[in-house]
DNA sequence: TTTAATATTGTTATAATATAACATTATGTA
DNA sequence: TACATAATGTTATATTATAACAATATTAAA
């Protein structure tokens, strides 16, 4: 589909297409050490990038590893409700597209009646690999 | 009820009071800041400490802001299970206790079958103070 | 199609967050 | 007591992220 990828400047591309091709989350000078030999020599390259990515909704951090995956999502659309699950013993990580859980996500309003179009969900477990283990 | 309080160590003591009494989070290094009249110097006493109160679940850290609250729930239970809301205006961050949300989540299971005993969800929106103006 | 606004890049320095490694002391428990 | 476990103290260093400033490229308007 291509979607906005043309839109991307060179160092967002070059960042984009690095994390893309990973199978697992990487970390900001990882990315910086594998992008190097393209011309990007320092952290803020690499972190104006993954911002401008994260805030297209192209990739997402997962905060609590502090590391970046690309969007799951096949529309992959501006995205500002997100779900993963990590694995606690190999570290794997999988973005959730449940309709169901975004829908109950996006409806739940709390004791004060608030409610929230932004939230991210971080799952813990292992996965099927590591349970059998 | 006091609970587990009894137990905590020195260390330990010192810095759960201090998140306790805060109004808002509070990050790593302003914990050191205060309370280095009280003995405490180096940033891993602070680590050290948070990570124990972590684990024994009298503190949340807030993963997208680095930032660390005292449980609200007033049973004070290991939690493995946490939601909160955080205003991007003011930053203020509320721990939410809602027994619906938690059975939901504790029972999502994903495209694979998997489901999850930890999780942690934080939303994000407008307070209703910050709504206002 | 020049002009003006906006986005992106490049670069150096530094701030903020967190852990490694090792020695010592305190606490709980057999 | 004595043994194991947890907590502390300390120095150094690793990791993650942003500030500040100058230059270039791209987009959109006049």
């Amino acid at each position: 589909m291509m979607e906005k990828q043309l839109n991307l400047s060179k160092n967002q591309k070059i960042i984009f297409d690095l994390i893309d091709k990973s199978s697992e989350p990487m970390k900001a000078y990882s990315i910086l050490f594998n992008v190097q030999k393209k011309g990007i020599k320092a952290p803020l390259q690499v972190y104006r990038a993954l911002d401008k990515l994260v805030e297209i909704g192209k990739i997402h951090k997962i905060e609590s590893r502090n590391a970046f995956i690309a969007c799951q999502n096949s529309s992959c659309q501006i995205s500002k409700t997100t779900a993963f699950s990590i694995c606690e013993s190999c570290e794997k990580v999988t973005e959730i597209k449940d309709n169901k859980l975004a829908k109950y996500l996006t409806n739940f309003s709390d004791n004060t009646g608030m409610n929230y179009k932004k939230y991210n969900l971080e799952f813990f477990g292992l996965c099927k690999k590591c349970k059998r283990k």
